[in-house]
DNA sequence: CTCACTTGTCATGAAGTTGTCACGATAAGA
DNA sequence: TCTTATCGTGACAACTTCATGACAAGTGAG
């Protein structure tokens, strides 16, 4: 279940949203406000955003401007097609128009859930897994050391899986910009990957380029 | 721009769609029966499908859970709220209610492309898909290591589709401009990727020329 | 049908690339 | 200050690629 911020400016219709998501096992925090919303969303806590498009302060729009990070459902009281193609053009993964169906707008929310479920950030792999969120890796349930820069070339690797990366690439990806070093570091760092994680076999080495995770689809 | 299958019995409707997605820039088919649909579906040609619920034949749900696979956005006449439930837990990408406007269409329809991410460039001939975007090879299914310059002559033979070949043409494109080396060469290159790729009978020999790839449209 | 020539196929070895290990410099922590 | 871990480098072994040549099979002009 996931942690819902509702942006709303009627305190019924917020109080009401609240109460559905509470009864499907959803945790919230409310706010009727723009700019408090901005200042919400900068946390950085929730798995998704309810939005409207009216409110006091800024406007939702403005509010997606300046933040545009969780996944967001824009809610407005107004059918106008210009809001809809403005909302949708910005960003916006739904649009839901009062009054609305509480079914249907819980059913949005799972949708979008799912979508977002897809960039999760726990990968595993064989017996491998690795939680994004707090840097840590287990391979059948131990937990390993990777010392920064490999869980540096790690991560690289599973946000590029299935696509062949050259060494200078890796450099550049893992290690910064314009490093100038042997490229043969990046051969030992994704050895020592490969050992510790068991991806002998996941790890490919694409000959003359560099180096590809390999994640059957 | 994409390739939209339209899947819609009103032939108004149905047209005055295709006519607009051509406006914009995307190609199209058209069908009007829900089992053609699911053929033209799995042909996997689809970067999105429109799909109209009450359809002759098999209606729009049936359609998805046969098949299952491209970006689907509903088109449905009712409002009902069973409706918009049943296709969104289904998996649907988005809906939309008829009568619409247009211009929400071709928004919705670019918020769902651009969140599919179809920037992969793909070809694909009869079992093997190559992806051009990611530099992997598979065939039916199976991943296929291709050593580099295996790689960099099929890029060539894929990009010049239908076209005849020399063997220096080939030399020239894959090897690099000046590479002076005996055309036998090629032929070894060329056997590899027939046997990798399983097309002995696409990859033609053109006696006392070249080779060429051939593909029919 | 024949023969000259072209293409398919395979084996080989040289050149080049990657795997692996060990060492030492450097930075971080006690 | 001493200890410890990290990481870049170099050396060499192991492996991959791929041009080459040899010969078999195929092709087409006459």
């Amino acid at each position: 279940m996931a942690h819902i911020l509702i942006v709303e400016d009627d305190q019924d219709i917020n109080n009401l949203i609240a109460k559905n998501l509470k009864l499907v096992g959803h945790t919230y925090r409310q706010t009727f406000d723009g700019m408090e919303a901005v200042k919400m969303i900068t946390e950085n806590i929730f798995d998704l955003v309810l939005l409207d498009i009216m409110l006091p302060g800024i406007d939702g729009f403005e509010v997606l401007k300046k933040t545009s990070a969780e996944p967001i459902i824009f809610i407005t009281a107004k059918d106008g097609l210009e809001h809809k193609l403005n909302g949708l053009s910005l960003g916006a993964d739904d649009y839901i128009v009062k009054p609305f169906e509480m079914l249907e707008l819980l059913a949005r929310i799972d949708v979008v859930l799912r979508r977002a479920q897809k960039n999760t950030t726990i990968f595993s792999l064989d017996n491998a897994v690795v939680n994004l969120s707090d840097r840590t890796v287990t391979v059948g349930g131990e937990l390993v050391d990777l010392s920064p820069r490999e869980y540096e070339l790690l991560e690289v690797l599973i946000k590029n899986q299935n696509i062949a990366l050259s060494r200078d690439k890796l450099l550049e990806l893992a290690w910064g910009y314009d490093y100038m070093g042997e490229t043969r570091t990046v051969d030992n760092h994704i050895q020592k990957l490969r050992s510790k994680l068991g991806w002998e076999e996941r790890i490919k080495t694409v000959y003359k380029l560099g180096y590809r995770l390999e994640v059957k689809r």
